[in-house]
RNA sequence: GCCGCGUUGGUCAAGGGGUUAAGACGCCUCCCUUUCACGGAGGAAUCACGGGUUCGAAUCCCGUACGUGGUACCA
């Protein structure tokens, strides 16, 4: 029976992919590595999508960087092309026709002023619902109410018409969701959906369970919100495919805004200063630039793992999952029913915690090209490896090996001196003068012949190492933060050295 | 309003009749470190409420409250 899963999305109306669509994404593809099944994603071009030029390619770039390649082209060719909903809508009208004939569906000629009219009577009358549905159906303007021939008169006549789906009240329709169990709706609540809209353009309704048929996708996962619409893909299913065609459903929870409450949304990202989106994109509309994870330093590694653990755990006390540690333990049963947070520091911890863990190699040219962007151009790799190990321990972002870092290739652009101008005097004027030409001398240039000379002359000058080692430090990186002193000094070389010691007792002078 | 889904510290959460109710993030204290981090030790802080069922309820049942999603020719 295992064949397919598929995760299906429409980008957000601007474009971007935002972390529950990574999600959605991401837990499709543990699933179906873990069950040796293809893993697909479709991408819909709806009216408020298809024509953000770059959407696709953009995800795709996306689930990329984050290691989570499709098995199966979903833009071009392949099986099951074409993928693009524009260019299926012939065959969404063509199942929207049959379950016409069948009496399933019927057309209506309702104008949005009508539409609004019955909704504002409803309302009048103070009715529970507003919904088009078999209550109301009778006294609208479609071809259940009307004559045959005033139908195909309406048809004829290039009146513009949806279709729409007949829902039978008094029934009970349930399923079982892989994440929630047996859930039970009854239809007198539910309404008579639009299935094709008026340009021949399906509803999401009609697309989804057409294209899951044609693609034999044997399991659909999707966010919460959809759950209060499965009774109508349910009965598109029973009347269009039988049930037993039907894929297994599972509804992921939401990923809901760190303050207050609600579904995360881009705006919230702005407004707390942290990402929503997996990568930069820009708004070909608008030239509107949002920032992505990637590009504000996280690893593909960090950025899987925090979404994996937002609605999942394994039940052990583990906390950092390779994406191979991912797929072997993960399971649908352990996902989640109610909504999470984000919580952006904690995404920082799994950042921070990927970036101690890995070896730098894994990182190291990305960062080099942050210190590009900056530029400092890096020509000697090995050295480069050798201060990223050094520094990474206090990076929480990739773009802090900048500040964590600049100093080893460039004289820092600003040195603290209000951190030790108080306490500066002749004595210490005196000690680094006679420390320069120490070192100056210095037969071989190496951490622990500095450390000997640097206390060596500070004991002469009766000065305590302690009081000293804080304005080197200043001195050489510019500020009371990096790794030891002297393996800064070591590292940057004799000329560097003295330099900066010479250009910071100027500035105490 | 109606319908669906949910509710364990500030956040992510384990636990599914008997536990001192794990662990992580964040916060605080201390140790380590002649900087900042890392690391280590500790601390404050939780079962939404009310009824049942039971010898015993965070756990099962029923209500209530709260939150959230849907209620579109949006997905």
């Amino acid at each position: 029976m295992f064949n397919k899963v598929r995760v299906r999305f429409a980008p957000s109306p601007t474009g971007g992919l935002h972390l529950g669509g990574v999600r959605t994404v991401l837990y499709n593809y543990l699933f179906a590595k873990k069950n040796g099944g293809d893993f697909i994603v479709r991408i819909e071009d709806t009216d408020q999508t298809r024509f953000v030029a770059g959407a696709e390619e953009y995800i795709f770039n996306c689930l990329q960087w984050c290691g989570l390649q499709p098995d199966e082209s979903v833009i071009h060719g392949g099986e099951y092309a074409p993928y693009r909903q524009s260019e299926r809508k012939a065959m969404y009208r063509q199942y929207a026709e049959k379950l016409v004939e069948e009496g399933h569906a019927y057309y209506a000629f309702d104008t949005p002023e009508e539409l609004d009219a019955m909704r504002e009577k409803l309302k009048a009358e103070g009715s529970n619902s507003l919904q088009y549905d078999h209550s109301v159906r009778m006294k609208m303007n479609n071809s259940l109410r009307l004559l045959p021939a005033e139908t195909q008169a309406l048809l004829d006549s290039q009146t513009p018409y949806v279709i729409r789906i007949k829902v039978n009240p008094h029934e009970i329709i349930s399923f079982t969701d892989m994440i929630r169990g047996d859930i039970d709706f009854d239809t007198n609540n539910v309404d008579d959906k639009v299935l094709l809209k008026a340009d021949g353009m399906p509803t999401y309704h009609l697309a989804v369970v057409v294209d899951d048929y044609l693609m034999k996708i044997s399991h659909a996962f999707r966010g919460e919100e959809w759950l209060p619409s499965a009774p109508v893909h349910i009965l598109l299913w029973k009347h269009l495919f039988g049930l037993n065609h039907m894929p297994q459903w599972a509804h992921l929870p939401l990923i809901l805004k760190p303050d207050g409450n609600g579904k995360l949304s881009k705006r919230d990202g702005d407004r707390l200063g942290f990402p929503v989106y997996a990568m930069d994109w820009t708004d070909p509309k608008t030239n509107e630039l949002t920032k992505g994870f990637k590009e504000i330093g996280f690893l593909p590694e960090a950025f899987n793992n925090l979404l994996a653990v937002l609605g999942w755990n394994d039940g052990t006390e583990q906390e950092l999952f390779s994406l191979e540690e991912l797929v072997e333990k993960f399971s649908m049963e352990r996902v989640h029913k109610g909504g999470a947070k984000f919580d952006f520091d904690k995404a920082k911890w799994y950042n921070h915690e990927w970036i101690k863990k890995l070896d730098v190699s894994h990182y190291q040219q990305r960062v080099k090209d942050i210190f590009a962007g900056k530029d400092i151009i890096i020509t000697d790799d090995t050295r480069f490896a050798a201060v990223l190990n050094l520094v990474k321990d206090r990076c929480t972002l990739l773009t802090d090996f900048y500040t964590q870092a600049s100093f080893f290739f460039k004289a820092p652009d600003a040195i603290d001196v209000p951190a030790i101008k108080p306490k500066w005097d002749d004595k210490k004027q005196l000690f680094f003068a006679e420390l320069s030409r120490a070192l100056e001398l210095m037969p071989l240039w190496e951490q622990g012949q500095l450390e000997n000379e640097f206390k060596e002359i500070a004991a002469a000058n009766q000065l305590k190492p302690g009081e000293l080692m804080l304005p080197f430090r200043v001195m050489l990186v510019g500020g009371k933060f990096g790794p030891g002193v002297f393996d800064i000094a070591a590292s940057i070389g004799r000329q560097n050295t003295l330099q900066r010691i010479s250009h910071a007792m100027a500035l105490l002078a």
